[in-house]
DNA sequence: AAAGTGGTTATCATATATGATAACAAAGGC
DNA sequence: GCCTTTGTTATCATATATGATAACCACTTT
């Protein structure tokens, strides 16, 4: 697994977290105070998030950041 | 928790690992590619590191990006 | 005392993440 | 048809992570 995958990866996961709860890139954006824009560019691995980033939407998303991370065995 | 709690737990994690593994920070830097000052600075939560520093880092120690990150709970 | 080891900190240049805005596309409802 | 919603992408300025070097401290060894 390199890099890119691995943001793609964890962009998946954020989608389908997002999605479970029935909630649209805007809210989730609105819920860690950014714009739909950069959620959409993390979403899709276009960017290599910070912690602090990782852990904003984890918050927003109610879970632990190394269950958002969690990509490499489990998907 | 804030970030830079988190930043300061995820350093304390780091360091306990690499301890664990009875390796100096040059010797974990060395292996991420990158130097210790570097190493350093991650270990002590002076940085908000991202993904792939992180990733590196956990390749290094041989175990997943989510156990590094993982404490919240757990430490 | 001098040299080596392990870690910290400051500083710098460069790359890039972030935050924001705007334009756009696709799909659905009116 | 038009409007709204949802998501994508490009672009920009700004903040900051990274990569590197050097100086420094504490400790140990010779």
């Amino acid at each position: 697994m390199n890099i890119d995958q691995l943001q793609i990866k964890i962009g998946e996961r954020i989608r389908i977290l997002r999605e479970s709860r029935g909630i649209t890139q805007q809210d989730l954006a609105a819920a860690c105070n950014f714009e739909k824009a950069n959620m959409s560019r993390i979403e899709t691995g276009r960017t290599n998030p910070t912690v602090s980033t990782l852990y904003k939407i984890s918050q927003a998303l109610e879970i632990t950041i190394d269950e958002l991370v969690d990509v490499e065995v489990a998907n």
